[in-house]
DNA sequence: ATGGTTTTTACTGCGTC
DNA sequence: GACGCGGTAAAAACCAT
């Protein structure tokens, strides 16, 4: 590899621990993180970059520690590139920094010096960028079949880089983390897809995707709101012939219950079906049943049952 | 570990087609 | 009789403590 000397100094390692700054998203209210290598403060929340230029000296050489950040933010300033797709993750950027050097001739320095103290890591550096495309690739797969768009795989991607900087990887398989990460990046974006449907596309059963979802969450601190139910209610409805007057019924039972505060610790699905199968009954020409509803829904007659006589009670609805 | 809550499983009874 | 629906009891799963 390069023939690089440089000075050998350094105070920061530890600056490496991800320092989060308490600070609020101004879309959504969430906190606010610092990816340091990337550069960038990003919102636990919706993913939004909120400052993309924290190119002081601290992150230059930050980038450096982290393997396939490395590969971006040392091409120029970290942009907007809130994520590299696989696709960038080819680029090499390893020569380019000594030629760089007369831009930036001190920060290189503390860069190389940096890339000195890293050097004895190397092998579990590499081992994490493997990791890292591994994951990028699963989570990109699983997106694909899940319908979910780019945003989501976007705040999936950030979120594992999160966990693989914070070491959160140890125990636990990349497969597994990956999809807990999509998972929770889905949810994140108001987009959810249920631990089942996630699990359908995933190389992890369901358990253990719940065990990587929790841990994960758990460790970064992700601040994850109950799924709305009404997030569910197309594409249960989807899957069943209904009126589109149906689902607006459904809908409307949905808004009703969460101004009453009646949703609070039931199923997101199961409201989402019981509103389904309400909407159905109240409305003309559709011949659900709770068997169907069930089915497409995955969740069991009962809690149908419960939950839409509780719906329409709300709703004020006298029960025919 | 424990306890409280929700969901599931399994079963039963009822009315209707 | 089969089907859709409703209720129930016990078990399982979940969550915070």
């Amino acid at each position: 590899m390069r023939g690089i000397q440089a000075p050998s100094t350094t105070n920061e390692t530890q600056r490496t621990a991800n320092a989060t700054a308490h600070q609020r998203c101004s879309e959504c209210d969430d906190r606010l993180i610092v990816d340091q290598r990337q550069g960038e403060r990003v919102c636990v929340g919706c993913g939004l970059v909120v400052e993309e230029d924290l190119i002081d000296p601290g992150p230059e050489w930050r980038a450096f520690n982290s393997e396939e950040n490395e590969q971006r933010s040392r091409v120029g300033s970290p942009r907007t590139v809130l994520l590299h797709d696989k696709g960038m993750s080819s680029k090499i950027d390893w020569q380019n920094r000594d030629a760089h050097g007369n831009t930036l001739s001190t920060s290189q320095r503390e860069k190389m010096q940096r890339l000195r103290t890293w050097d004895e890591r190397f092998r579990t550096r590499d081992a994490k960028s493997r990791n890292l495309k591994h994951a990028l690739g699963e989570i990109d797969r699983m997106a694909s079949a899940l319908e979910l768009p780019g945003t989501v795989r976007e705040t999936a991607s950030v979120v594992y880089r999160q966990a693989l900087d914070n070491d959160l990887l140890r125990g636990r398989s990349i497969e597994g983390v990956s999809t807990a990460v999509l998972y929770a990046a889905a949810r994140q974006a108001q987009l959810p897809r249920t631990l089942d449907e996630v699990a359908a596309v995933s190389r992890v059963d369901e358990l253990e995707l719940k065990r990587a979802y929790r841990y994960v969450v758990r460790e970064l601190d992700l601040e994850i709101q109950p799924a709305d139910p009404e997030s569910y209610v197309a594409r249960i409805a989807g899957e069943l012939d209904i009126t589109n007057e149906a689902v607006y019924r459904a809908r409307e039972l949905l808004s009703i219950a969460k101004e009453q505060g009646i949703l609070s610790g039931k199923s997101p699905v199961g409201l989402a079906a019981a509103a389904v199968y309400a909407g159905g009954l109240l409305t003309d020409g559709n011949d659900v049943t709770q068997a169907r509803v069930s089915e497409v829904s995955e969740m069991s007659e009962v809690t149908i049952r419960k939950r839409y006589r509780e719906l329409l009670e709300a709703a004020g609805v006298t029960d025919n």
